[in-house]
DNA sequence: GTCAATTCACATGAAAGAGACCACGGTCTAGTG
DNA sequence: CTAGACCGTGGTCTCTTTCATGTGAATTGACGA
């Protein structure tokens, strides 16, 4: 019976008509052929990085620019096409990618030149050695390999928020050390106030060059939406508004392109789903309320069970109170709470912290105030949509029982 | 009424500890010739 | 004699605690009009 049923499940979607005729477009690794309003900062990037074809050593990059604005594939294009070049005319050249945000792999300095030494190959087991050691065994490969490393440090900002600058002056001095081969850094990253809090040292080393990605107005999503939908969708899929739609909500937010492409995709899954042949305006609201539903509750279940027990004290004491909770107020709630779980209580010190956490993942809203002669502390606020918020404390409850 | 001092309730930082990982080198053990 | 099991040491990483210091405005209280 179950077998037959899921049968029927599979043959059923096999049979099924598609709006999408090519979904991996969406992909986020995805390089299209070409990158739409980037031209200007393709050409700039790809003539700072051209000396690497003659065997002399690029200047370093700094690149910044909000998300989604294409900085990660207008590099990863731009090295792409000069390592066909490098690799017809026989020209000793290495790109190395590196995302530091990707949590264990990249996001400590140890993690950091593990990762770029098991890139040359030269694998180096996770943990246990001194960072010293890596360093070495990193600087061995560079010099066997006799030839100009190109170094793109994605998300550079988290790196150096994490562990601090110091990877940054080690890696610019690479070269000070040795002769063999010469490394260039591209700094990526999301912050644009990023460069000030750096060392002097360091800044100045790593932006020699600087690249700025501007946000995309919404006319732009809309060309880069069009592209990639042609591409990815059968055609006469798209009901007229659509891609306007779109490109509004992303434009809305500092011109996320990654966005809109993400919001055209689940309207499609969904139009899919509802067995509508076209993609229609209603799918994108739907869609975006799915998105906005599945990240929330992402994070609310992978989060660990302390955290869950503060977001649940927040929740409960918001639908009390209404409005305005306080720290010391949570951790009250929190207390009481882990005493009737059974679970170890945190100091107040931390619940601020795993507050502030929660901040920066846009689940809650914490602002600092004072209210003058009663103290200092954080105005509370839930981020959750109303219509996920049954669902997440509920979602919760069983959470905290397990 | 005005103004500076006070005071509250935390925020924010730094340092250090606990416990989970892990690599490495040395020692012990058992199996092999 | 040698491969593999089994330590102990020393390292990283994450999550916490402890201790210390910072902070913005309502309140207080002294002062002068």
């Amino acid at each position: 019976m179950v077998v037959k049923e899921f049968g029927d499940i599979f043959e059923v979607f096999l049979r099924k008509e598609s709006v999408f005729f090519d979904k991996r477009v969406f992909q986020s690794n995805y390089t299209p052929e070409t990158i739409p309003h980037r031209e200007e900062q393709a050409k700039q990037i790809a003539n700072i990085l051209a000396p690497a074809l003659k065997g002399d050593k690029p200047s370093n990059i700094f690149i910044y620019g909000k998300t989604g604005t294409g900085k990660t594939l207008t590099v990863k294009y731009t090295t792409q096409k000069l390592m066909e070049i490098a690799e017809r005319e026989k020209i000793p050249l290495k790109v190395l990618y590196v995302n530091c945000k990707l949590k264990r792999s990249a996001d400590t300095e140890y993690r950091l030149i593990a990762q770029l030494a098991a890139e040359l190959g030269k694998p180096l087991p996770p943990t246990g050695l001194p960072t010293e050691e890596v360093y070495k065994a990193f600087i061995r490969v560079l010099n066997k390999n006799k030839q100009n490393h190109i170094l793109i440090l994605d998300e550079i900002d988290q790196l150096v928020n994490k562990t601090g600058d110091n990877v940054l002056y080690n890696l610019t001095r690479i070269n000070e050390e040795q002769t063999e081969s010469q490394v260039s850094l591209i700094g990526i990253s999301n912050d644009v106030l990023f460069v000030d809090s750096l060392d002097p040292r360091v800044r100045s080393s790593l932006s020699e060059e600087e690249t700025v990605f501007p946000p995309y107005n919404a006319l732009q999503i809309q060309s880069i939406l069009k592209q990639r939908s042609e591409l990815a969708f059968n055609k006469e899929v798209l009901q007229p508004g659509v891609i306007e739609k779109c490109a509004a909500y992303a434009a809305r937010d500092h011109g996320d392109a990654r966005r809109a492409l993400e919001l055209l995709r689940v309207a499609g899954e969904i139009a899919d789903r509802g067995n509508s042949k076209k993609i229609m305006i209603e799918h994108i609201d739907e869609a975006e309320e799915k998105i906005d539903r599945d990240r929330v509750i992402d994070i609310v279940t992978t989060q660990p069970k302390q955290y869950q027990l503060v977001l649940y004290s927040i929740i409960s004491l918001q639908s009390i109170r209404n409005n305005k909770i306080f720290t010391g107020e949570v951790y009250e709630v929190y207390k009481s709470l882990c005493n009737k779980t059974k679970t170890y209580v945190l100091t107040q010190r931390r619940i601020s912290d795993i507050i502030s956490e929660f901040d920066m993942l846009g689940i809650v809203n914490a602002k600092v105030i004072s209210k003058g002669r009663y103290g200092r502390t954080r105005e509370i606020s839930i981020e959750i949509p109303q219509t996920i918020l049954p669902k997440t404390k509920k979602l919760l409850e069983e959470n905290i029982k397990a």
